[in-house]
RNA sequence: GCCUGAGUGGUGGAAUGGUAGACACGAAGGACUUAAAAUCCUUUGGUCAGUGAUGGCUGUGCGGGUUCAAGUCCCGCCUCAGGUACCA
């Protein structure tokens, strides 16, 4: 009987449908767990092969979790809000809603054919107002709390006015901007306008000045995650700094818990290190220094506090607000000059233009180790949003200073014995200090420590902790986006009331900024609230509906809470997180945060939101190529290609099989290939062929659409685990897929005597219990960590070995069928029933494996000699290792290769090896 | 520069410190067939010797080391991929 897969996967398909096969709910009898996809965006160009590579790991994962027993919740969404649709509708006025649905759809089936287990009626979309009426709530959570630094946890700002009316704000330790002091009575006196204008500087969802990444191409702002080597990640367009007023999220609060965190969770060191990097903690001092013949101080943050006997000049950034009090008179004009100059570069010019720049300030700054008076200097080496803006320069073990001093003529103080200074700064963080007063004669690592007591007794600073992680950009001049829940009163923004949630986003005719240069929802009708108080233009940006939507899966129909306190109880967090190692520094910190704010606010019962998670590789494209002689039309096939003067041209990866050219479809490809001609060897012609990132434009996308119409889903689905490791970027290469077809044809047969079903109910031999209980054992632990390519290996032995023995018997085949059924689950689906089963595989028993069918009564050994393998011996599987030595010493090959000589020791590891030293 | 991975046949890849190359593709040869497809069988890291069974040498990016034994552990390099970058 022919494995007719086309028919076995619709059936199965609408089976689950019409049975809600994999609808969830709770189930305080059975265990629960978690699996989650990185929920995609729905391009236009669909999914390519590959995009499911982790969705089918997950869905592996979950079938086997539901197999042993466990309540499996994974479900499916999208990251609905997003740049292409709303760029397709500047093009077109096409609604991007529109876009998206259709995109949706889309995605929806193809994912449909590939058959996976997502609990459908959970869906979310990041688009759909009952969605993200949850971004919106939560929003306005983050309004309306603070972070108390003491307690290390958001509170209400409602308790932070209590305690301004008490004491004032002397005794806060918030995470804030800086604030002046004030007493209880100053804040009561103040008016409200003043006081939420202070509160500002506490709320962790706060609107505020600052220094943004505006891309003017798009008209929006960007969060660092989006911006890369000063292009815009999306679009790859030129971004410029620019100080702003945004809305921004308070994640600096929680840059030491995002740290900290890392140690409890299961995620790959790389990833964990690409976190912590992002963050960015180091522990050091924030010194103070006086400026000459002024009464006004400089705070720096450095690192090496040990150092300080060798600062011999400061530096100020740019856009620092010190630049404007120590400029003198004299120097204002050059000053200016350079700033403007400065600020026509792009960041990327500054980044890729490494040459020495910079401006004397005219003032000086009195070192306070040494009391003498060193120059302060403007330069764009510094950066504003670091620290504090202004760095004390150590030129003899600080790099850039030291090219800095260089350039001006500066002088070069060395701090650590025998180092030279000549040439290059000594920039390691060891040695025995000198020059440096009451720090002379110490190691590196006890002056730092001598240093930062020495300032904090002397009053000159204090110890701190400064962190990388900077608070995120949260507002986007855009319209495809969640609107904010704000509107202002005499320019003060204030939140909508919870009830008058979702606030809609309105119709506009046009997707463009306003002409007076408003963001799009300028141009909305009637933007105000019932009162008439404008609403807020900005939108949110990409990563706000994706924060939390983990946590809108468990719940994804109540409307009175993101999701329910009992509920959350029971699903807690996600067991198993898959997707792209290209969110580690966006996404994955985002959530992580927001997740964290709603612990806090006692929402939910775990601090963090993913317990494992697993970094699919990529799937790069495998491109081909024809060779045309230069000037012709003429093409010549790959191995002859170098007795011609030729060109490499990319040809379609799906007019080509096994690198061999279907010449009819490549004559009719393009119009210009329809008088080709060719050069042949053995009469194929042969293309090149190298791995490339896996675009239109290289004419190597492969769609699995077309995989699953020629071979079926399941070979789909085992074939992408087949590839290689999960976790490790691979090539998609169609040419082994015939190998994982065969073999799903090869067990499929293993049913069958002819056109007829034929399963034995007789007993298994030694032989086929041991195959099966020993491929069982493989797949178990393959499966636990993720090894699907040697599983899919494994089931080839097994099929191999029972079509040897041409076993049809049920008590192999049944277990051999649940045990596949994650891989496979359609044609498992089949044989289940051909098994007599009126059910689901899927709710099968996930069989056991027995060890005592693996034991072997008898072991080879492979003699070595000098650790080189000669010749092997049989033994009985309980030969104690004397007798094998005794037997191995004594053997007739033996004696070929000893020469002769005694053996100096024998080495004999019971039931694996014997070597024999010489 | 720094951080994190990875380098094994023609190709994808396998290997708790214990016979390197499982499994699969491709290739070559054969069986079945009028023929093709499908299926099945044999061979397949390199090299040398032998008619042959077989045997020798060599071989996991490079150079050292630890060990009875190293693809695997340690030290030093090289190459590639990803991340990050005037972070004081």
């Amino acid at each position: 009987m022919e494995y007719n897969f086309k028919e076995i996967e619709q059936k199965w398909q609408s089976y689950w449908k019409n049975n809600a096969i994999y609808h969830v709910e709770i189930d305080n009898n059975r265990p629960k767990y978690y699996v989650l996809d990185m929920f995609p965006y729905p391009s236009g160009a669909g999914l390519h092969v590959g995009h499911p590579l982790g969705y089918i790991a997950s869905d592996i994962f979950s079938r086997y979790k539901r197999l042993q027993g466990f309540n499996v919740l994974h479900p499916m969404g999208y990251d609905a809000y997003g740049l292409p649709a709303e760029q397709y509708a500047i093009q077109t006025g096409q609604h991007p809603e529109i876009t998206t649905f259709n995109n949706i759809n889309r995605y929806r089936e193809q994912m449909d054919k590939i058959g996976f287990c997502y609990d459908w009626k959970r869906e979310v979309r990041t688009c759909d107002p009952e969605y993200y009426k949850w971004t919106q709530w939560a929003f306005i959570q983050m309004f309306d709390h603070w972070y108390n630094k003491k307690e290390d946890i958001a509170r209400p700002i409602s308790q932070l006015i209590e305690i301004f009316n008490e004491q004032g704000n002397a005794q806060v330790t918030a995470a804030s901007a800086d604030t002046t002091i004030f007493t209880a009575d100053e804040w009561k006196n103040m008016g409200e306008k003043k006081q939420r204008d202070i509160l500002m500087n506490y709320r962790i969802a706060y609107k505020a000045d600052t220094m943004v990444n505006w891309c003017p191409k798009l008209g929006t702002v960007l969060a660092n995650d989006e911006v890369s080597e000063g292009l815009s990640i999306r679009g790859g367009y030129p971004v410029e700094q620019k100080v702003m007023s945004q809305w921004c999220l308070r994640v600096s609060a929680y840059a030491q818990r995002l740290l900290d965190g890392l140690d409890k969770i299961d995620w790959t060191e790389s990833l964990k290190e690409t976190q912590r990097n992002w963050i960015g903690r180091s522990e050091g001092a924030e010194m103070k220094f006086k400026i000459a013949n002024s009464d006004k101080y400089m705070n720096v943050f450095t690192t090496r506090a040990d150092t300080t006997f060798g600062v011999t000049f400061m530096v100020l950034a740019p856009e620092s607000e010190y630049v404007a009090e120590v400029t003198t008179d004299e120097q204002k004009n050059a000053v200016n000059e350079y700033i403007d100059a400065v600020k026509r570069r792009t960041e990327r010019e500054r980044i890729a233009d490494k040459k020495v720049t910079g401006v004397f300030s005219g003032a000086y700054a009195i070192n306070p180790f040494t009391n003498e008076q060193i120059p302060i200097f403007i330069s764009d080496y510094v950066l504003a949003g670091y620290g504090t803006g202004a760095i004390m320069a150590v030129p003899a073990h600080d790099s850039r200073d030291y090219a800095f001093a260089k350039h001006f003529n500066l002088p070069i103080i060395p701090l650590i014995e025998g180092c030279d200074v000549s040439k290059e700064s000594y920039d390691a963080k060891e040695g025995i200090m000198m020059n440096s007063g009451f720090m002379t004669g110490l190691s590196v690592k006890d002056a730092i420590t001598t240093a930062k007591k020495y300032i904090t007794e002397k009053g000159i600073g204090k110890v701190k902790i400064n962190y990388r992680l900077r608070d995120a950009i949260f507002s986007r001049q855009r319209y495809w986006g969640e609107p904010f829940p704000i509107y202002y009163k005499d320019g003060q923004p204030y939140t909508l009331d919870e009830t008058c949630l979702p606030l809609e986003l309105p119709e506009i005719d046009k997707y463009l900024p306003t002409e007076t240069g408003e963001p799009p929802l300028g141009r909305a009708k009637n933007w105000q609230t019932k009162d008439g108080y404008p609403l807020e233009l900005n939108t949110m940006p990409g990563f706000a509906g994706s924060s939390a939507y983990y946590l809108r899966y468990m719940d994804p129909h109540n409307d009175k809470a993101l999701v329910n306190k009992d509920v959350n109880l029971y699903w807690k967090n996600v067991d198993l997180y898959i997707g792209g190692t290209e969110h580690a520094t966006g996404h994955l910190i985002y959530s992580r945060f927001w997740n964290k704010f709603l612990f806090d606010l006692g929402l939910i019962c775990k601090d963090e939101p993913f317990e494992k998670l697993i970094n699919q590789g990529m799937i790069q494209g495998r491109s081909n190529f024809v060779y045309r002689i230069i000037g012709t039309n003429k093409y010549v096939s790959y191995n002859l290609k170098d007795k011609y003067e030729t060109q490499g041209i990319h040809v379609n990866v799906n007019i080509v099989s096994n690198d061999i050219l279907d010449i009819e479809a490549f004559k009719n490809w393009m119009p210009e290939y329809k008088d080709a001609e060719f050069v042949l060897e053995d009469g194929k012609y042969i293309c090149g062929w190298a791995v490339e990132k896996m675009s239109k434009s290289m004419f190597n996308v492969v769609n699995p659409d077309d995989i699953i119409k020629k071979y079926g889903a399941d070979t789909l689905r085992l074939y992408e685990m087949f590839l290689g490791p999960l976790e490790q970027s691979k090539p998609w290469d169609t040419n082994g897929i015939d190998g994982v077809h065969r073999f799903l044809k090869k067990f499929w047969g293993l049913f069958f005597n002819g056109e007829s079903v034929a399963i034995s109910d007789v007993e298994p031999t030694a032989e086929e219990l041991k195959s099966l209980h020993k491929t069982i054992k493989k797949i178990t632990s393959d499966i636990e960590h993720f090894s699907y390519n040697t599983s899919v290996s494994a089931f080839m032995i097994c099929v191999n070995e029972l079509s040897q023995m041409k076993c049809n018997k049920r008590m192999i085949l049944e277990p051999l069928t649940i045990l596949i059924a994650p891989f496979a689950p359609h044609i498992a689906e089949e044989m289940y029933s051909m098994l007599g089963h009126k059910t689901s595989v899927c709710d099968a028993k996930y069989p056991e494996y027995d060890d005592k069918f693996l034991i072997e009564s008898k072991v080879k050994y492979p003699i070595s000699f000098n650790g080189k393998v000669r010749f092997t011996i049989e033994l009985p599987a309980d030969t104690d290792k004397a007798e094998v030595e005794r037997i191995a010493l004594s053997d007739s090959q033996t004696e070929k290769y000893t020469e002769g000589k005694t053996p100096k020791k024998v080495i004999v590891v019971s039931g694996k090896i014997v070597n024999i030293v010489l």
